[in-house]
RNA sequence: GCCGGGGUGGCGAAAUCGGUAACCGCAGGGGACUUAAAAUCCCCCGGGGGUAACCCCUUCUGGGUUCGAAUCCCAGCCCCGGCACCA
């Protein structure tokens, strides 16, 4: 039948030739006035990519594949469907690519967007190419560091000092993921901390109500509880105790959750690089606090905090007067406590904390039960910590109290006399966005010896990065950008004086905090984004992306939105309306890595079976929030459907007019059903084992089907298919693109009711025979035709029916003695 | 350590308002077509027993609730992800 030449199923020709029909009529593209006035707009994002040397990787194609799914399903229900694409080409691992292979960047990149262009073209995503960002390009970038002057001109970026990661060898700053064991990734030197000047946002302002909005958002649950987990909202108060020694208004002050506890603190621990340090210590301490403090800071980032290694610490000589009990307790400085969280000092309660513990036993500092449990002695000596709720002990007037009490009535009682409040406290802290590097959008400021930093004038943006032949990193300690004299040398705006640009880059993440706004208005010069356009497309949607960016990108994103739309230029605070986060493809049970050498290669199988197949069998794996496992086998699955599909319908003169068989029009309202509501929750493995099947009973034994029977079923693979849909769709007669009308099929409830159906008789809880029966059978008529059948009867034969329990038009279970 | 998600045939998985476990597909076995192979089509395919009709067992393990549990509850084991000297 299907063997004539020109009737075989060849997928490279198909899409070859839809693409380019695509391309010809613009079938997926927004011109300026249909962007401004969209009837049903849907804008569907997908987190866009970093335009890598090796090409899109399978994750890539993977996600963007599940969200085109989204956006042509959304399309062929009539909606406006805004699939924009662009590249996130800037940062370290651009830059670090680049150093390796010795092509700048500013060659490399323009080839990998060409690249990635192509592949995605090929994949068959609905991408509007009239609209992509490049997040290097100048026209992009200047937008980026407006962002930045916004910021700054509300008070929410500001420049202070902060650790970074040191290489005294390479006399650079490394990224976390730079030092390996402590060691320099390149030179294996130890790495140290260093102090330098760096511009912050204040995301941490925005903590609470980052926190907040997650309860509002169609998100991810996962990635909610990421963000929680990062943000890190502790309840409990913040103590003061005084340092009579130094003078009369001198304290220190701590954050704890436990102040029930503070009758218990028998210590107190600062982090070295606590501004008391110097003035509490004693003069004869001063030597070994000094090298303490130094040996501290020989340590990386990571190192500093890493859990388990045994605590170190010494005595400053001075000591402090706890506000609970008023004793003298002596003051330690030591590295497990952490100057950027809370006030950078602990009160230390050794009975009631597991490393103040840990710590009191190897110094040998004094332990106090103040907290105890039921019917516990509260004399007793403490031999291990206990940080649970209990009844408060050796606590003066509280004792007896439960901690929830105590909790409350200590602080109420310190805060009487000045020395405690309540407090919150958030892990997360500011946004650090400067990089000492090369490849990323210098920040707009400029430095004058008589005004200070002072923005760059927006209409001098963008700050242009020069192109720089030699942009490694080098002794200098700053961005490379430091080494052009001839770029950096310029007057103050302001007075007029000699002044230096800022050298330093910002980080990646701000380019990708703000994209989705001007995707909309990609191809303005005149603004960022277009206040109308912004009203119309935006919050997104649906985003789908990795949770890979669970915390960082989508957090930004939230907080550059919710700043911009308090500074007036937005008119909501949350960006993306519905969030999910995508699984992961692993392959053969082991996870995919180019030194495995197990990584998939798009193209050859593209060339095989086709994007449409690969789409398909990508989409079949497993449910695509939680990934699949990749056989190089199983594509044969999809692929046969594709060519049994193209074989059903293609000799048109073997579809039948006229209407559709029964069973089959049965089924085929039941598919649309299943598929109209599992396509907008993305549960595509499910779709397609649901498409499979009907296509089973299109060509079940054999017989002709109708082509009222085969049309709807075009449609419906048309998401997954978009070529070989378009293909058969037009050979079936249509003159538009599936995609242009809203073709998506409807649904008879009536028409997919099963009219009989398949009883189960139990005996006992325990499946003894089936019987079919019409549906709404009563329970006297089913039970007397379950009687009836012989392997039931056999069950009820010498025994009593004690009780029967009927499930309408799913099972009877008698329950027999 | 804390917080999520998960554990079902040889494999990917389906079924979770409690109601016939294993849809759909891969791999495997058998057959048809072919000189042969590929492609295609048909049949079988969780384990055990039985000529068969059927029967017993099976959703990580052990308990519990229920007429009935993959699904709910309790305890434990294992895997994946996030956070972690966070006071």
């Amino acid at each position: 039948m299907a063997t004539d030449d020109g009737d075989r199923y060849r997928p490279a020709q198909v899409e070859e030739r839809w693409q380019a029909e695509w391309e010809r009529r613009g079938t997926n593209l927004f011109t300026a006035v249909e962007l401004g006035s969209p009837e049903r707009p849907y804008y569907n994002l997908m987190m866009f990519p970093y335009p890598s040397a090796e090409g899109l990787h399978v994750g890539n194609i993977y996600a963007f594949t599940g969200a085109d799914v989204h956006g042509r399903f959304q399309r062929l229900t009539g909606r406006d469907v805004f699939e924009p694409m662009g590249f996130d080409a800037f940062g370290i691992h651009s830059e670090n690519f680049a150093l390796k292979v010795g092509v700048h960047p500013m060659d490399l990149i323009p080839r990998n967007v060409a690249n990635f262009t192509r592949q995605l073209r090929r994949m068959g995503g609905m991408f509007d190419w009239n609209h992509a960002v490049d997040t290097t390009s100048p026209e992009y970038y200047r937008w980026t560091q407006w962002i930045f002057l916004q910021l700054f001109k509300a008070g929410l970026a500001e420049r202070k000092e902060a650790p970074v990661n040191w290489c005294p060898s390479c006399k650079t700053v490394l990224a976390n993921e730079q030092v390996v064991g402590g060691l320099c990734e390149r030179c294996d030197t130890p790495v140290e901390q260093r102090r330098i000047a760096q511009w912050f946002f204040r995301i941490s302002d925005y903590a609470e109500r980052l926190l907040s909005n997650l309860d509002t958002l169609d998100w991810s649950e996962t990635t909610k509880k990421a963000q929680q987990n990062w943000i890190g909202r502790s309840e409990g108060a913040n103590l003061r105790f005084p340092i009579p020694d130094l003078d009369d208004s001198a304290f220190l002050e701590v954050f704890t959750t436990r102040p029930d506890t503070v009758f218990g603190a028998t210590y107190m621990v600062l982090a070295p690089e606590h501004p008391l340090v110097d003035r509490v210590t004693a003069p004869d301490r001063r030597a070994e606090v000094e090298e303490y403090r130094e040996r501290v800071a020989r340590l990386d980032l990571v190192a500093r905090k890493k859990v388990d290694k045994s605590k170190t610490g010494v005595f400053t000589g001075g000591h402090c007067e706890n506000p609970a009990t008023g004793e003298r307790i002596p003051i330690w400085i030591a590295d497990y406590v952490l100057m950027e969280y809370g006030t950078g000092a602990v009160m230390a309660v050794p009975a009631h904390d597991e490393r103040d513990f840990e710590f009191a036993s190897a110094f040998e500092l004094p332990v106090r039960r103040v907290v105890a449990q039921e019917g516990e002695d509260p004399g007793a000596p403490v031999d291990e910590t206990y940080t649970g709720d209990g009844r408060a002990v050796n606590s003066g007037t509280f004792d007896g109290l439960g901690t929830h009490e105590a909790k409350r009535a200590i602080v109420a009682w310190l805060a009487e006399r000045g020395l405690g409040t309540l407090r919150v406290h958030y892990r997360l802290h500011d946004w650090c966005i400067s990089r000492q590097r090369y490849w990323g959008p210098p920040i707009p400021i400029v430095y004058c010896e008589a005004c200070g930093a002072v923005p760059v004038p927006e209409d001098e943006l963008p700050v242009v990065l020069p192109r720089v032949q030699d942009f490694k990193p080098d002794d200098s300690g700053v961005s490379p950008l430091a080494r052009v004299e001839a770029w950096y040398r310029i007057t103050c705006p302001e007075c007029g004086g000699e002044a230096r640009r800022e050298t330093d880059v910002s980080d990646t993440f701000l380019d990708s905090a703000w994209y989705f706004l001007r995707y909309p208005s990609a191809r303005r010069e005149d603004v960022p984004f277009d206040p109308e356009l912004v009203r119309k497309w935006l919050p997104v949607d649906c985003y789908i992306g990795g949770n890979e960016h669970a915390v960082l990108h989508l957090l930004y994103a939230r907080f550059i939105t919710m700043a911009l739309k308090d500074i007036g230029h937005l008119h909501f605070e949350e960006p993306f309306a519905r969030f999910r986060a995508h699984g992961l493809i692993i392959r053969d049970g082991a996870k995919m890595s180019k030194s495995k050498g197990n990584v998939i290669v798009p193209d050859p199988i593209i060339e095989e079976h086709g994007a449409d197949a690969f789409r398909l069998y990508l989409m079949f794996l497993g449910p695509f929030e939680e990934g699949g496992d990749y056989r190089d086998q199983g594509i044969q699955g999809p692929f046969g459907f594709l060519k049994r599909l193209w074989e059903t319908v293609i000799p048109l003169d073997g579809l039948r007019d006229g209407s559709p068989d029964p069973v089959v029009e049965r089924k085929l309202h039941q598919t649309i059903a299943q598929l109209t509501v599992q396509l907008s929750e993305l549960q595509y493995n499910t779709c397609i084992a649901a498409l499979m099947e009907y296509l089973n009973a299109v060509r079940a034994g054999g017989r002709t089907p109708a082509r009222a029977e085969v049309e709807p079923l075009v449609v419906m693979v048309a998401p997954f298919c978009p070529h070989l849909a378009e293909e058969l769709w037009s050979r079936l007669g249509h003159g538009a693109s599936v995609f242009e009308g809203a073709s998506w099929p409807s649904f008879d409830p009536e028409k997919a009711r099963e009219d009989t159906v398949e009883l189960a008789i139990q005996v006992n809880g325990k499946v003894r025979g089936t019987i079919a029966l019409a549906r709404g059978t009563s329970e006297e008529e089913a039970l007397a035709l379950a009687r009836k059948e012989p392997n039931v009867a056999r069950y009820l034969e010498d025994v009593e029916l004690h009780r029967v329990v009927y499930v309408p038009d799913r099972l009877l279970n008698l329950v027999v003695r």
